[in-house]
DNA sequence: AAGCAAATGTAATGTTATTACATAAGTTGC
DNA sequence: GCAACTTATGTAATAACATTACATTTGCTT
């Protein structure tokens, strides 16, 4: 299992975002784990970047906060594209993939030699239930 | 002309993303319009709210940095889907449109009940001068 | 001129992320 | 076991990005 591979401060983070509805900031991660032995925002960000890493976390930069990936087990989310709705009323994320797009996108890139690292696409709007 | 209507700040403000290869931070342009009076953040982020709503301006969500828009006079930029690629080498930043990948989103989004505001495509990478 | 909306000036503060440096823990080869 | 190396941690300080609050001014409309 992959999870197993983690160290404690890893496994936490992962733990304190799986378990939330809404994507966290780092710093509110920060606070849910001070019982834990959380002390600084390195410790969260340093978590955060090596589950970043092994594809099983998100982060959405458009309000600057992050998400367990949705499907942790297959490829897609560490290599292909990942794009997402995000609600700005109720914080509710969904996490798409979209091989059209991805293709559409590696053409223009293509088309101007321009080589691609990572590619965020984020939609902001309200979800059903917020209307 | 739109540009017209602008205040002395914003014109100030637009002037430097114009004026600039890559895309500033707020921070960066407060400090290129120290000389023309500018104090404090706010009177940047302010101007480039406005700018942002005429469509004369782009945030880059990925890196905190905003853009003149390359094509103002178009409706497309105030209302369609913007997406950019962004050098990691030399900052250079490039603004395209693609109608395929719109429709796409749109028909994600409208399959769930979704309703959109504003979204964002970024591909972060390297250019072709940079290689 | 009165009233109103938009823009401005200024200070303070809030939020997000990184640098720097010291220490500890796990791995590999011998 | 232990030396060498890599990875992860702890801690403090600081940098970078953004907003709140409040007072004032400007420009427009009537």
């Amino acid at each position: 299992m992959t999870v197993q591979q983690l160290t404690r401060n890893q496994a936490l983070v992962l733990d304190a975002l799986s378990a939330s509805e809404a994507p966290l900031s780092a710093y509110t991660i920060l606070d849910k784990l001070r019982g834990d032995g959380f002390r600084a925002p390195l410790q969260v960000y340093r978590a955060l970047d090596k589950l970043q890493d092994l594809g099983l976390v998100h982060r959405l930069e458009s309000i600057n906060a992050f998400v367990a990936c949705a499907h942790p087990d297959q490829d897609c989310c560490s290599h292909g594209l990942t794009a997402f709705t995000i609600c700005e009323s109720c914080g509710k994320v969904t996490e798409f993939h979209d091989h059209m797009i991805e293709e559409r996108l590696a053409a223009f890139a293509s088309d101007r030699n321009f080589r691609p690292g990572k590619t965020t696409i984020e939609i902001r709007g309200h979800c059903a239930g917020c209307a």
